[in-house]
DNA sequence: CTGAACTTTCAGTATATACTGAAAGTATAA
DNA sequence: TTATACTTTCAGTATATACTGAAAGTTCAG
């Protein structure tokens, strides 16, 4: 085997090591695993591919890439390229990783995160006339958990809309 | 119907829709539904509960019961409680948010960020003598993300290691 | 010891979620 | 308008995950 050949099976693994695991761990997260993983193999991934090649990249059905190819734009995470005299699409990743981490941010918020508060402001509003020590107890429980997730998001959100560049420094001071 | 009973009726349905609306929202985070159920109850009862107690209120079975509180104390999000003269365990969660915080951010940070953190480096590490641009682009890839990860997860980990009243004032004057 | 009070385990089952692949749909070039 | 190249949809199926409930295990008072 040449030199070249041992480098390029090095690197096939390696990048399927990434792919496998990143899906592995998305799992955790509540992102299911093909679509991470397809977002895995655009990421390491030098040419933007098409639906074909992703089916016979990662073994998987024309549906379940399509969804999961739709999905990912849906949240920002990639950009159809077309190419002239071709009339099939293809996708590319972002591989800024600061945009990537604002995009993830922002989506979530937006998704999970708004939700989430209107539920405890509703539960919070319902029992804010309520008299006894239990209803009170519980408003106060309801509130203090709003306030925190409002904070909390609003400061994510803050990050996520700075540039890297002004926003890093203030990080890095803070933390020392 | 008297105003203590509609009181009464008021808080139960209001509970009943945050511990509900709290599983569901949990499933999108990768915390099984009724692991999160059973936190909501513990988070607003009054009262340390029993796993008898967690059975009837939320309509499940001693096995599920028993299983979710187990991970639950696992988590630090529970604390054990016995009262004297009794045998059965009974279990309280931590209401201060900002400790529910902390906790959840450490084990996230151990469980999670900790396993993906090894397999980016190993990406890395594997690719960094390889010659050739592919291989240079995707050991670059790995070294940005990882580094990016180590740092946001440096960030996150020093925050829930302070204390509250040191550490929001800060965040507050970084975001304006 | 023995039995009562309580906890844990786990095989079997239900439910939710993801995936397949073929058929239907759409757009374009000739 | 028809053939071709491609995308989307979705009923059916597979897989993963969660849950049940009964049996086995543990602890302790008497």
């Amino acid at each position: 085997m040449t030199t070249t050949e041992q480098t390029a099976a090095e690197l096939r693994a390696a990048r399927e090591r990434f792919i496998s695991q990143w899906g592995v761990i998305s799992a955790a997260w509540g992102i299911n695993r093909t679509m991470a993983q397809i977002h895995a193999l655009l990421l390491v991934s030098a040419e933007p591919l098409a639906t074909d090649e992703i089916m016979a990249a990662l073994q998987i059905s024309r549906g379940n890439v399509n969804t999961n190819l739709r999905e990912l734009v849906g949240w920002g995470l990639l950009r159809v390229v077309l190419r002239k005299g071709e009339r099939r699409e293809y996708f590319e990743a972002e591989k800024e990783v600061w945009k990537i981490f604002c995009t993830i941010v922002r989506e979530r918020q937006r998704r999970e995160i708004d939700p989430a508060l209107a539920v405890l402001r509703e539960c919070a509003e319902r029992t804010a006339k309520l008299k006894g020590a239990e209803a009170e107890e519980f408003h106060g429980t309801m509130r203090d958990l709003g306030q925190f997730v409002a904070q909390a998001a609003g400061a994510m959100d803050k990050v996520a809309r700075s540039e890297r560049s002004k926003i890093m420094p203030l990080i890095f001071k803070m933390i020392k």
